[in-house]
DNA sequence: TTGAAAGCGCTAACAT
DNA sequence: ATGTTAGCGCTTTCAA
């Protein structure tokens, strides 16, 4: 064989018309081996089927190419990419990608590679998002607080038989999988505790976000103020946009329009919370002194807005790497999620951070 | 034909031993027209290669059975994928993810999808997720305010002859495509702002996250205090991490360990002024009597902390979408960015806000 | 242990 | 205008 005898540049693209071929293929390394193709694809794929010497001349000879099989090929026989699709509704809301990173981190983990897909707040671009997905043959789908997809939409995707989990409450059919915050509990347990700081007029400024789980969040607070005996007033109860900008236009409605002011504010978002921070204070109305607040979701800035808000931490990270392993579960199980018998919903619980917005008294303490 | 005379059933996918099959590919839609797979491919990609009656009827079969060409069998012909790749140092920074929204919003545009891989802050993990792309045959890759490829890395990618373009300083190759922002002509602007306010002992918190540009902020800070004959004193410039904490524990050092405290403090981003804010206001001091204070990056937080503060405006999303557009240029003329003769670098212009915290007295005037 | 060849689903050159 | 067929690069069955 004479290419022993020369360098290592015999291995190299070769060069045809003067051009160079973009990258080794399968029936090159073979030829430079003096193998067929098929051993070489055995070394890849099975490589205790071929002899060591074989192999080893072989592995040398990838290696030393770098030679890598060519994507498409390998997907024309395997019908799988190692990749996974994720749908998340905005990517400047820090807590979805939080989110993300979670379910990133075991698909790194796994030798997966993600798709990440930003809704920008639009859910029409929810399935044209998942057809790319399924086009481009994704292993499985996890949906963040997916529900835009309608009936039909649903059962199209359920005959394609992909995994596929959702993260976030699970509003749209009931036997794919999820991994949801138990957030009527969280919204229950701040409740609780502006009441015991005594506060009895309570606002509420609800986001709108169709992804917020406020529904639950209003039924924690209405459970525990029924329970405590303390009528909330409807007119103090207001849908505002989950923005900074809502809450800040919420309170300029709550309290030009209200007669007195309410003792306290629970609001649905951090965000919320900030805008209405901001309103507050150019009322000239002190926090917590005149009015208390509460915020949802343990923003990073949260502790650092004057005061530092009270608000609930949302265990993210933690939901996104749950759903992830979930996901991964049926991808190598290779069923389908809705091809299962039991629907696995995963609850997590959230955690309040009691800091000086509601005015608390004792249960202050935490730098950031 | 018999199936002229049957329902719209005989398209659906075949059952194969009792086993449904996953989907129609283009030799059934062929045998269900009656025609050849030539003629559906054409359909497809040429259909003005085909009569108007035979289009129509295939077409008719392809809606009816929602047929999608195989993506690794049109990819392993065309070698194309609508796909490109996006890397990022951390998704959690906002800034990062307006860059990310503007080339999406180009991308989608185009009918492409993006691939968008995190580095959470490891350099080690660029090559790993640039080496994925490749391999998923992206059609392009952008990088954001990358650094940690080595010349032999370099190299290799650019054998591959695949559009790569940078957003963020191009410290690493000077033949590829990139834009920037002017951030030496931004902290200039912002320092003789804040020598106009009267300020004289200026302290710096300088980031030490690799890939901000924070050389050329020094440059421009250095630049503009010495032309004003201003002595920058040594000790009160501080490297800190680009965080709220590095703020905090920045500020906790500089006051410390000086006898007299600054006049000013200028940062270069916002996180580490919220972190300084928060430290100056527990030492007793105020903001912007006893310390003024700017940031960098105008984040969305930075008009909503007591005072508001003075910052500069960064073009994200307008980075992203011009990247966008050059990487779709050379895409689309089928060239990679260091085949070409001249280099493109766009340098973007930012803008001071002036708000409270540098205790400005004429120009403050923003709601948020 | 290895090789020959069929086939994955599609495109396009060539033939009709 | 349409069909036939040779690839694209790889995996895998079957035979040797």
């Amino acid at each position: 064989m004479l290419q022993r005898e020369k360098s290592v540049i015999i291995y190299l693209p070769e060069v045809v018309n003067g051009q160079k071929v973009k990258a080794m293929n399968i029936k090159q390394i073979a030829k430079a081996a003096g193998v067929s193709v098929a051993t070489v694809s055995r070394v890849l794929n099975h490589p205790e089927n071929v002899a060591e010497k074989t192999r080893i001349k072989i592995q040398k000879i990838i290696d030393e190419t770098e030679y890598k099989p060519n994507w498409f090929a390998q997907g024309l026989n395997f019908n799988k990419t190692k990749t996974i699709g994720l749908v998340i509704p905005h990517t400047l809301n820090s807590n979805y990608m939080e989110i993300a990173n979670g379910v990133e981190d075991v698909a790194r983990q796994k030798g997966y590679i993600t798709f990440m897909c930003n809704m920008e707040g639009d859910p029409e671009l929810e399935k044209e998002y998942i057809d790319q997905l399924v086009t481009r043959k994704v292993d499985g789908i996890i949906l963040l607080y997916t529900l835009g997809l309608d009936e039909e939409y649903i059962q199209w995707i359920e005959e394609l038989e992909i995994p596929i989990v959702i993260i976030g409450e699970n509003r749209i059919k009931s036997d794919w999988d999820s991994v949801e915050v138990d957030c009527r509990a969280a919204m229950a347990e701040i409740t609780s505790h502006i009441l015991e700081c005594g506060h009895r007029r309570i606002g509420m400024l609800r986001g709108t976000d169709p992804e917020m789980e406020t529904r639950s969040m209003m039924q924690g607070f209405r459970n525990v103020m029924k329970a405590s005996g303390v009528r909330a007033e409807e007119k103090m109860i207001l849908d505002v946009d989950n923005t900074i900008e809502g809450g800040y236009i919420g309170i300029k409605k709550m309290i030009g329009g209200t007669s007195k002011p309410p003792d306290a504010i629970i609001t649905t978002s951090d965000e919320i919370a900030y805008g209405a921070m901001d309103a507050i204070k150019e009322l000239g109305l002190l926090i917590p002194e005149d009015i208390a607040i509460t915020g949802f979701g343990n923003d990073r800035m949260s502790s650092l807005v004057e005061p530092k808000l009270t608000t609930v931490e949302l265990p993210f990270r933690k939901m996104g790497r749950y759903g992830a392993r979930i996901l991964f579960d049926h991808i190598e199980e290779g069923r389908a999620i809705h091809k299962k018998h039991v629907t696995r919903t995963i609850k997590l619980q959230a955690k309040s951070r009691i800091r000086k917005s509601c005015g608390n008294q004792d249960r202050i303490g935490e730098m950031f």
